[in-house]
DNA sequence: AAACAGTGCGCG
DNA sequence: AAAGCGCGCACTGTTT
């Protein structure tokens, strides 16, 4: 990590700038609108000089108290409005939209923009990659943070992405370990059927939850459909999750990412056939109402854990039980967990730990090696799961090669409770272009 | 002015 | 009985 530190990474300083001035340019003009709406006029009544177009608070008071507007219901942990993006989504109010967009422009430009700018010095910036700090022994950075810059929303991700580019005359690579948390977890639960879906190229375990979820053919599952599914409900699942929040995902996804079946049939009209109709009540006590994603969802879920994979559940509650009477716990790795644990605290740290230390193994591996043939080609980050270097072109084949060899050969031979290896997914940029421009390359 | 709590949001 | 996990940073509003 030290010497990943001292590398540094580049940052095209001049493109920065100008994207400050553009953005800033932006928000005014989105800003100088919001100026000519009722809301905003009486904000400017209610708090006068104090009136901050970032307060939420304010905002919400405006809104709710003294417009009218129905307030949802969510609370935040001190009893105020809620007003985060989800919430805020449900509200039926065009100014709400206008105001998350600026908001969302602002959070790029001083996170981002700025934040990657003040810890640049002559080109380059030196994030710190902290092995100290967390509960879980996986690893932090900050100064900048190099673990959360956008990559998501597509249009603030190559906003930010391109002021990342490699040294003169070289390519930004970044080689990721793909499924790294549900791999190690079968390193711990063993579950035959989870191995199976990970090892077996055929199937696809979020393609059939979408099935599952979504009541559709194979045929019908679209790529977003599937996302939904991974994210709204086997991850979820796989974290702890219930289905009271699973239902409400999966069902508000139908609209906020416009699934749709392979044929262009919206999801909600799909389900509706089905004999779906609505949401339900999310109310725990009760029992769900007929034809309520609630109650579909709460047997998915059942099903999720005592027909499909009933090993990982059963680890997960003789890990917990095994947790309680001890006190602690040790991680494959070798690290102890002790304190005071929630149920999914003390079943998901040993997979987070344990995944990044299979990268981390990985990296020092990489480095050493590199350095005995005396290579040219750097590694300026690590994010989790992933390494990220800087790789001179005439290296590039040696250097991919040399990775897949540690991650997908190397590590299952130091450890010997890898029992399911890792495989690897390599993305680059082209020579001097940036890291937002990186491209899936094959390896052998 | 500095410190702190609360909230929200970016990533894996 | 409980009800996704882990981080760092910016901003608001209040207290020291």
């Amino acid at each position: 990590m030290a010497d990943i530190e001292a590398n540094g990474i580049h940052v095209d300083v001049q493109y920065i700038n100008k994207a400050i001035r553009r953005s800033q340019r932006r928000i005014e003009h989105k800003k100088r609108a919001l100026q000519k709406t009722d809301v905003y006029r009486q904000w400017r009544r209610t708090f006068g000089s104090r009136m901050k177009l970032g307060a939420r608070e304010q905002m919400s008071t405006v809104l709710f108290d003294v417009m009218g507007v129905p307030a949802p219901a969510a609370r935040t942990a001190s009893g105020k409005v809620k007003m985060d993006e989800a919430v805020l989504n449900t509200v039926d109010h065009p100014f709400v939209q206008q105001w998350l967009a600026i908001e969302k422009l602002k959070k790029a430009m001083s996170t981002y923009l700025k934040g990657l700018l003040v810890e640049t010095v002559d080109g380059y910036m030196h994030p710190f990659f902290n092995l100290h700090t967390t509960q879980t022994y996986r690893s932090s950075s900050d100064s900048p943070n190099f673990q959360n810059i956008p990559v998501r929303d597509p249009v603030i991700g190559k906003l930010i992405r391109t002021a990342i580019i490699p040294r003169p005359g070289r390519c930004i690579v970044e080689s990721d370990i793909s499924g790294a948390e549900v791999r190690t977890s079968s390193n711990y639960n063993k579950d035959p059927r989870l191995i199976k879906y990970i090892l077996d190229p055929s199937s696809d375990m979020h393609r059939d939850m979408a099935c599952e979820c979504y009541m559709l053919e194979q045929s019908e599952v679209t790529k977003r459909t599937r996302a939904a599914a991974k994210s709204y409900f086997v991850f979820a699942q796989f974290y702890g999750d219930w289905y009271i929040d699973c239902a409400r995902r999966l069902w508000e996804g139908i609209h906020t990412d416009k699934l749709t079946t392979a044929s262009g049939v919206p999801l909600d009209v799909h389900l509706r056939k089905k004999g779906i109709t609505r949401l339900g009540r999310l109310d725990p006590k009760a029992e769900p109402i007929p034809g309520s994603m609630e109650g579909h969802i709460r047997k998915v879920e059942r099903d999720f854990w005592h027909k499909r994979f009933p090993v990982y559940h059963q680890w997960k509650q003789d890990w917990y039980d095994a947790y309680r009477k001890q006190g602690w716990f040790e991680t494959l790795t070798g690290f102890v967990c002790s304190g005071y644990m929630k149920r999914n605290e003390a079943v998901n740290y040993p997979i987070q730990g344990s995944a990044f230390h299979c990268l981390l193994w990985c990296l020092i591996r990489l480095q050493n090696e590199m350095k005995r043939r005396k290579m040219e080609t750097l590694v300026v980050g690590q994010i989790h799961d992933s390494i990220v270097a800087d790789v001179v072109p005439s290296e590039m084949d040696e250097y991919t090669g040399l990775v897949v060899d540690i991650v997908t050969r190397q590590l299952q031979k130091h450890w010997d409770w890898i029992e399911v290896p890792m495989a690897i997914d390599i993305e680059a940029s082209g020579v001097d272009r940036p890291w937002v421009e990186k491209k899936e390359v094959s390896v052998a």
